[in-house]
DNA sequence: CACAATAGATGCATAGCGCATGCATGTGAG
DNA sequence: CTCACATGCATGCGCTATGCATCTATTGTG
């Protein structure tokens, strides 16, 4: 089999993930998981340090120290919940703000990169997209990690089926 | 404008990358951007480390850290040519059977992801794939940062237009 | 109630990277 | 030819994001 796709695939992942965190390095200064995190908390306000952990899969303590970056910088709070032991995360104004700046710049740095499709293009496109990411999920998590740091109010209904509540 | 094809090549992105990330560090120890490194000073033998850092989009120190990584562990070696201020880096034997180890991880990894398409899909997914990366470079050397991590053999002519020496 | 399980927090260490700066080599104007 | 400047690389220092081991606090269970 000719290896030119998976060639192709690469570099566009290479080129979209270089883009992508340069546009949302110019909105928030944080590297790492940090920015999906913001974008996650948003999309399922609430959610656990350990539920976190595994939609951004990071180790249970570089989870605890994210968020405490979150909350150093203004955009997250914890609460505490009918379980005590249980932080529950959620975005502050400020945090909501924020994430959706990111949400904002990781679009336009897509759609620049889609710029030279027509409509045709990308309705074929998005065809096909779905056809490989529909199966793609072998468990309820690989969903929820691979929409870590998408704007979830867009896809109606998201590609990657099995909704649930990531706590 | 519908956005759900932007977020879905942004979760492609995040799939494929984690992906990649998870086999190439299963051949690999070291992360960042030293797996690319490998990649492509096995495509430019000789390439000098202000070309390298070019091509990894990383600061000029950081870039002789990185080659000093390889060099430690043994994938690679600097040379010097004409001009003694150059260090010309070739891959050690052992670093071009690492360079091959890392990239059929990553052609293996989205190869994975890919199997739910036909052949017919296949082909149609390159044609827009194509659509999108040939007009893409702005400047030479954005093709050499996206195919930082590419098995340049593979792709006849690459894609990506402009084919360039990249020392 | 003892004890295990669960959720987080903390001490400590590391990899990878950037900034500022230093040093060696090449180059061009006079 | 010489001296100022440019170019290519190396080094000192610090920082961010992360992991591992371990600890504490709360909850469930026999």
């Amino acid at each position: 089999m000719d290896k030119t796709l998976e060639n192709l695939i690469g570099a566009l992942s290479v080129i979209a993930t270089d883009r992508i965190g340069d546009a949302i390095a110019a909105a928030y200064p944080r590297g790492g998981e940090t920015p999906a995190a913001l974008a996650s908390i948003g999309a399922a306000p609430g959610i656990s340090v350990s539920g976190l952990q595994s939609v951004l899969r990071l180790s249970q303590p570089g989870t605890v120290r994210l968020v405490d970056r979150l909350i150093a910088d203004g955009l997250a709070e914890k609460r505490t919940g009918d379980d005590a032991r249980q932080s529950l995360i959620h975005l502050t104004q400020k945090g909501r703000r924020m994430r959706r700046k990111i949400l904002d710049a990781r679009h336009d740095a897509v759609a620049a990169l889609l710029a030279p499709l027509s409509p045709a293009d990308r309705g074929t496109l998005e065809e096909l997209l779905n056809r490989v990411l529909v199966p793609y999920p072998s468990c309820e998590m690989d969903k929820y990690q691979a929409c870590r740091l998408c704007d979830q109010s867009v896809c109606d209904p998201c590609p990657l089926p099995g909704e649930g509540v990531k706590r």
